[in-house]
RNA sequence: UGGGGCGUAGCCAAGCGGUAAGGCAACGGGUUUUGGUCCCGUGAUGCGUAGGUUCGAAUCCUGCCGCCCCAGCCA
């Protein structure tokens, strides 16, 4: 359960509240749809939607969309559905969208020009009062059941033209004719004050004029820019003078070919949140270097609203696995998973894949908490989040996954009994179900040692284990493959006495023991995964080596011919199983077949027999 | 050598001048027909470091050390 942490940012929000500097709370959260969300990105979403929820606010979805070279609709797609599957029941309430093809409304405030596109909150599910809710200083609510999109920056782009213009006019950006090489090279260093524009002090109508032929696409790519007019020998080196936009001609994803200049993201950034009526933007520390030019720019022009306020807190980092998106397209495209939603992947649509609840990665943003110092969290405590959301909910089943046959001798043949078992020990409204117990049955191998090491507890020749919800038998021999010398099958006698629900007295058995009644048992394919890297910082990497080199090559395991107890043969794909003693799965949404299911391992049970046997192989 | 940040336990992280929260991991023990769950217990005379201010400093001041970010017409 998310316990809403305190942390610095909502320490300031809460601050800005009392100061009166606001009236309400209204984030943003503003990928690039260049990618597939990951783990980080769900760190920032937890943040902001958590904040517009605590706050009784907003929280905007918006494509930041001013690369038009990078960017695809096919992860709009992707990166919409992960937000509302990441916080649905949680913060879809507070979910800013706007109806489709709206574009801000130009409008005069108080003798000022404005420009303004007000959220429409999407309709709450549960109590059957759709429709749209109107936002402070919004615009005419719509109509119910009007489709709903995501923000796009690109979809500012004539307002943020009109502010660039604005600009130009006020002396404070011209038209640059400098090639990239030589406003490389006047740039400066961090320690050596940059070199004017020779174009700096152009007049105001020729940059104007510049700047709408730029627009009307006169000039090649690259051959010219809009540059912010502050200071080039400012310490700070994005404050000396900043490209605004550049020549671009490439269609672009939301604006096809209505544009062939575009603007950079500082110039973009926070006019886009001062459109949206943004009241926080809180973004990631390498950001923090660019706030003077967010400010700037802000400042620069006489807006007559508020300004949003940037502040920035540090990205996650995970053992194990990488975040970059880069890292990850490389992943993908190189075929070394199988796509951005392979459920080894840090991504939303790998980790669902999976079977890790959505209410578990929000428990784990949670705990993890906001801050500004660099960091590297275990996996682990992903993986104990989703094990502490799961093991209340998720159903018990029996699932043998390397089958190692067992004849029970003294069991009549053709014999069969229906043995009760329970649902879930942590939760005794789930019931009951029935299992079929016969003469032969498949264990673990796992199960089975005929040389037994110190503390094991399992069946080995001459002992005695407990079936589950069933019988304590007894080994009495083995049967080898005689070509391998490889225990293919055990024989045992069981003891009546036994049955589950009538053990008796004094006797005690050390270990319990999953299985599945031969006949009854449904075959399956299992996936097991681990994790994607041998090392536990991967982006970390040694002098003349490529990432991809610590890939662990065992990080997925697929096991066939596993055996299955029967009510396992119709199951909803994403649903949550446990099977006894070896983890969470789930079957997996695409491979699964009815009655030919495909599970995949979500996590392992934790396993203290597995401890101590590493324990006792290194000392 | 410029600017901006950050250093509290193996990891994350509270702390905001009154004597070091919490979680994960680890390690003991108890319960247990899942070696799961649950329950109980164990960790910093110490907060990068050296000084200073103060009755009192992780918190304030100064110096030093370490790590991260910034010189895309990427975001």
């Amino acid at each position: 359960m998310p316990q809403g942490h305190q942390d610095f940012l909502r320490e300031m929000v809460q601050e800005d509240l009392a100061a009166g500097r606001i009236s309400g709370v209204v984030t943003r959260f503003p990928p690039e749809p260049n990618g597939y969300l990951h783990i980080g990105h769900a760190k920032a979403v937890c943040l902001n939607f958590g904040i517009a929820r605590q706050f009784g606010g907003q929280c905007n979805l918006r494509m930041d969309d001013t690369n038009p070279t990078k960017e695809d609709v096919e992860y709009v797609d992707s990166i919409t559905a992960d937000v509302k599957w990441l916080i649905a029941g949680w913060a879809d309430h507070c979910l800013g969208m706007k109806p489709v093809g709206r574009l801000p409304e130009k409008r005069d405030l108080g003798g000022r020009e404005d420009y303004y596109l007000a959220p429409v909150m999407s309709a709450p599910d549960d109590d059957g009062a759709p429709g749209s809710r109107e936002s402070p200083g919004g615009s005419d609510a719509q109509g119910q059941g009007e489709a709903l999109e995501p923000f796009y920056a690109s979809d500012y782009f004539e307002p943020l033209y009109e502010y660039a213009l604005e600009l130009v006019r006020k002396g404070k950006a011209y038209v640059c004719d400098h090639t990239p090489a030589e406003v490389d090279e006047m740039r400066g260093a961090p320690h050596r004050p940059g070199q004017e524009s020779v174009y700096r002090d152009r007049t105001v109508a020729e940059s104007l004029d510049l700047f709408e032929r730029m627009r009307a696409g006169e000039f090649p790519d690259a051959a010219r820019t809009l540059r912010a007019r502050i200071d080039m020998s400012a310490p700070n080196v994005w404050l000396r003078d900043p490209v605004l936009y550049r020549i671009r001609h490439a269609s672009h994803h939301h604006t096809g070919d209505q544009w062939c200049i575009y603007p950079m993201y500082d110039f973009a950034h926070g006019l886009s949140d001062y459109i949206e009526g943004i009241t926080h933007s809180l973004c990631t520390l390498e950001f923090e270097v660019h706030r003077p030019l967010y400010e700037w720019i802000l400042e620069a022009l006489d807006l007559p609203r508020a300004h949003p306020r940037q502040r920035e807190f540090a990205r996650l980092n995970m053992t194990y696995t990488v975040m970059s998106k880069r890292k990850l397209l490389r992943l993908v495209q190189e075929g070394h998973v199988g796509g951005w939603d392979d459920p080894r992947m840090p991504t939303i649509s790998g980790m669902r894949r999976r079977g890790y609840p959505a209410e578990a990665i929000r428990d784990f943003c949670d705990r993890i908490r906001v801050a500004k110092s660099d960091n590297m969290v275990q996996v682990q405590l992903l993986e104990h989040c989703v094990r502490e959301d799961l093991n209340p909910r998720a159903p018990r089943a029996m699932a043998v996954l390397r089958p190692l046959r067992v004849v029970i001798e003294n069991y009549p043949e053709g014999h069969v009994e229906e043995m009760e078992a329970v649902n879930n020990p942590e939760d005794a409204t789930m019931g009951t179900r029935r299992v079929p117990f016969s003469r032969v049955i498949y264990i673990e191998q796992d199960d089975f040692r005929e040389v037994p090491p110190p503390k094991y507890f399992r069946l080995s020749p001459g002992k005695e284990v407990r079936l589950r919800y069933a019988y304590v038998i007894k080994c009495t021999d083995v049967v080898k493959d005689p070509a391998t010398g490889d225990v293919i099958e055990v024989r045992a006698t069981y003891d009546p006495a036994t049955r589950s629900g009538m053990n008796p007295e004094g006797r005690k058995v050390k270990a319990t023991v999953h299985w599945v009644s031969a006949d009854h048992a449904v075959e399956a394919e299992v996936r097991l995964y681990g994790p994607l890297f041998t090392v536990e910082e991967p982006e970390d990497v040694p002098e003349g080596q490529d990432f991809v080199q610590s890939l662990d090559q065992t990080s997925l395991e697929t096991l066939t011919g596993c055996k299955l107890e029967p009510s396992l043969a119709e199951v909803v794909p994403g649903a949550p199983v446990q099977f006894e003693r070896l983890g969470y799965f789930c079957a997996d949404s695409e491979g699964s077949r009815p009655g030919a299911p495909v599970f995949n391992r979500t996590v392992t049970l934790k396993d203290a027999w597995a401890r101590i046997e590493k324990k006792q192989g290194q000392g």
